[in-house]
DNA sequence: TTGTATTTACGACACTTGTCGTATATATTT
DNA sequence: AAATATATACGACAAGTGTCGTAAATACAA
């Protein structure tokens, strides 16, 4: 599970998993629908249909089934980030970056950025 | 239209129209075929629909329809890094920034950044 | 053990999307 | 004007998705 585009209801999901993983049904669906309101099956539902894909991997436990995500959510973020430089900023990192950063971080991030910048530098040299 | 999430296709056509607008069929097609194979009623079809949507603007000239995107760039830039720092890492800004730019950036631009950076702190305080 | 709650499976439905073929309208050339 | 080319409209279809209801299986409680 190298490269997979998944969908804003399954990026959901994914995204419980990458923070507590393996997980049962329950257990997604009620982090889940703390976001959005939602049934049970339709996260069991999509939930299966991602296994079915191969993206999620079905361990059969004595307490019920766990899920275990397939895709590296490194590897994710990589690949949305390359998509999103190519598609949405004109293949510029540093365009894109520059949005971000002065969209929305606060002080502190700003300043965190810097210290990791001015280290990188020291690195790079 | 403030707030539209394409599929990658619509995107494809959108970009084109980002880069020179208005823009005819013709000339849409033009572009986006040459990054992929697709066949000219394939696109026509999807700029109706956009149109239908509202996403796109038609202008009956003497020369055949054109077209605009009502969608803002930038406002569509905006959103989508809203959804990227939200969904894909997490809330944080700064964790983003450091996935694209180490991913690419070399150490001219890392010195602009910085400087760029130190602006924006001076800026804000 | 028998009834109740929970989990899982299965199937259904409407909607969207990518895709294209064909028909019709419009323009251009001879 | 007739023939040809180009543009546009229209409809169709398969695949995928979000959504959920209901049935079946399993676990738990009385």
């Amino acid at each position: 599970m190298k490269k997979y585009q998944p969908t804003d209801a399954e990026l959901e999901i994914l995204q419980v998993l990458w923070e507590k993983q393996p997980a049962t049904v329950r257990e997604i669906f009620d982090k889940v629908a703390q976001k959005k309101e939602v049934v049970y099956t339709t996260v069991l539902k999509q939930i299966q249909r991602l296994q079915e894909k191969g993206v999620l991997e079905r361990l059969e436990t004595n307490e019920g089934h766990q899920y275990r995500c397939l895709l590296d959510q490194v590897d994710f973020q990589r690949n949305w980030l390359q998509k999103t430089v190519d598609m949405v900023f004109d293949g510029s990192v540093s365009k894109m970056a520059m949005h971000a950063i002065s969209e929305k971080a606060d002080k502190s991030e700003l300043e965190a950025l810097k210290i990791w910048i001015e280290n990188e530098l020291k690195k790079q040299q």
